[in-house]
DNA sequence: CCTGTAGATCTACAGTGTAGACAAGAAGCG
DNA sequence: CGCTTCTTGTCTACACTGTAGATCTACAGG
């Protein structure tokens, strides 16, 4: 009943971990949103007190770096196979929005969290795709400066899409398209003249595309701006 | 005493409006931060009850959404001069920019606050950018469709640069050196050898050089995926 | 003057994060 | 086994939060 096994563990089985708290509260964020994860539902969640999880999180805040955390470990993290510098970051690119996608609630969070958290200290995990970056453009022939250059456009670029494209889709599409259409309608037609005819084209967003299409740009732009310097 | 004028305007003067609410709003977060937004502190720094505030903003969320909307008023917005459409892209995510960091406190919820906001439903203030760039493109020779398509790439990569750099620049340089060092320290080498050797790359961080870098990779990515049918 | 109305205030409720004291239970060790 | 120690869970309590609903106040138009 309730909300007792939000996953597979069943409540008072055995004693808490972070594992489970962290899992529990990635599930609550999951199923009903940011707001949703106070201390007492998780707590009623895990059919324990409140204040039981604070032996495994310090804070909320630091559960939700937790969550965070967790979610950025489902990023699988290829082994340099033998492609371009350029298809290795694509293919980066959409495996990052991948798991975005299967937890938009988390997102927010993702790319605003970090804020105020000084780079060295954040959780090993999180830098973990950074070391990955700079080694791949190093050992492609670029200046280190060169790959933090381009590591910031990529990643910046990438933070962008993301979150625009989650501003893109929320509803679902059937009524969507009323609700643009209605919208766009309301705008008055002297200062919005393009937006107002653009409703085709805004119905047809296509995620995945848009962020192939906007690698492309970048990549190519990248390119040709740094050449890296040996090719091997 | 206390914080009974956090501006100009000495409370119980005149009777408030929605502008006085909000513009002592973005005052509060400007000072203190996000979270030091409450109804009550809000109502103690007009010197009114907080349950007068209702009457000018429906919720907290609204406000705050008001507040969004005053700080992107601040966004000049140049008319079209006639230099080319990658200088005038170049000059508004500057603009923007400069905006940004002067209520950095703001930042995430105007990144993040849209989301669940419907494009339509949007304030006409929020989507002015959107039409000025369309047109601008447009008016350069884009089909709508790749307009729109730049305008993504442009935007995404707009918001994620400002996160990023708001997220690199937090504590004051002085002791940002120390922790940068210390916090590198700590991480294994074997795991991280190339962030490691990073840290003097990493201190000589220039936000402006780096959005202008990243704006020049971008629309040399632009201009040659896309070339605009007619330069005029 | 009186009255209608918009604005401001008061009270109250359900919910929040979390500090601090305490109890229960596991783990180590003789 | 008993005894101690430390970890984990529970309970109570406090200072907050957003905001619904009723009530009071002050100013407008007649």
């Amino acid at each position: 009943m309730e909300r007792t096994d939000t996953a597979g563990y069943d409540p008072r089985a055995r004693r808490l971990n972070r594992r489970i708290v962290v899992r529990a509260a990635l599930d609550l964020v999951d199923a009903d949103g940011l707001e949703a994860l106070s201390m007492r539902r998780l707590g009623q969640a895990l059919g324990r007190d409140p204040m039981a999880l604070y032996r495994h999180a310090a804070s909320r805040k630091e559960l939700l770096a937790g969550v965070v955390e967790l979610v950025l470990e489902e990023v699988e993290v290829f082994p340099d196979d033998g492609t371009s510098w350029e298809e290795q970051l694509r293919r980066m690119a959409h495996e990052l929005r991948r798991v975005c996608l299967l937890h938009p609630n988390v997102v927010p969070v993702i790319v605003t969290g970090p804020l105020s958290t000084p780079l060295g200290l954040r959780p090993a995990g999180t830098l973990k795709p950074l070391e990955q970056v700079l080694g791949l453009l190093i050992d492609a022939g670029f200046t280190p400066a060169d790959a933090l250059h381009v590591y910031r456009a990529f990643y910046g670029f990438l933070y962008g899409h993301i979150l625009n494209e989650l501003q893109e889709l929320i509803a679902d599409p059937e009524e969507n398209e009323a609700l643009l259409r209605l919208g766009l309608q309301r705008l008055p037609l002297r200062d919005f003249p393009h937006l107002r005819r653009m409703a085709p084209e805004l119905l047809e967003y296509n995620g995945e595309q848009e962020l192939d299409q906007g690698m492309s740009i970048l990549l190519s732009g990248l390119s040709q701006q740094f050449a890296p310097a040996a090719a091997i």
